[in-house]
DNA sequence: GGAACGCTAACGCGGCGTCAAGGTCT
DNA sequence: CAGACCTTGACGCCGCGTTAGCGTTC
């Protein structure tokens, strides 16, 4: 049974050429979150794919760990909310600087205890 | 012989709590730089002490591997080099949104692959 | 000349990617 | 019932902190 746009992990692996059980240990540690069917499934949407083509290109080209990772990730995940926010404002084509105010809270939460 | 503000490898061993071939490896990692006397002897300034102290805080409690606290430190020489550069501008007590822009632009150095 | 520095090489633990075994769904 | 999925556990490589050995500086 097969969606658009919607992809089961067999599928996933083939196109980024990623082992299936590194898909699932990254799922485990909390970096991607597939839906599921009722069959207990993976399905990965396009945006999961995405979010997987970005960690891949960070461990790889970049070297870093998962933790590093989960750091990128989280600055990511506070500039698409930002973006996707002032798709509601007016005018304000690009919310850049408050873009990197959300990296920069995002730094500070990690470096709180210094 | 010492100077003020100024500390060899033993001292700053002793201050942060880490192993003297640490600091060395991460010399040689290029995370930090500190001058040296004639002799050869490492010479560690206040900052450099911050920045290690921050390193270790990254390695320690974040779990960052040594590619990951290159990027955070990228970031925040980024933040420091825009932070200096407001000190001479009038009144803009705080450059936050352009330090996020740094913060951003580094990212997006790491993701032009994506 | 003893203590602390420099350097390079080797050991050891832990993170993470892969493989293996057995069960369930299509 | 064959194939692809699920889960848990184990193996193996490698990054990185530490140790060791030897030469040089204070």
């Amino acid at each position: 049974m097969e969606f658009e746009g919607v992809y089961v992990i067999s599928v996933v692996s083939r196109m980024l050429e990623m082992h299936p059980q590194t898909l699932r240990k990254y799922e485990r540690a909390g970096l991607v979150r597939p839906s599921r069917t009722d069959g207990m499934l993976r399905l990965y949407s396009e945006e999961d794919v995405r979010r997987l083509r970005l960690i891949k290109h960070l461990v790889e080209d970049f070297g870093l760990n998962l933790a590093g990772v989960e750091l990128v990730l989280r600055m990511r995940d506070g500039i698409q909310t930002l973006r996707s926010r002032a798709a509601h404002a007016p005018g304000d084509e690009i919310t850049i600087e408050q873009a990197l105010d959300e990296l920069l809270l995002t730094l500070e939460q990690h470096e709180e205890g210094l």
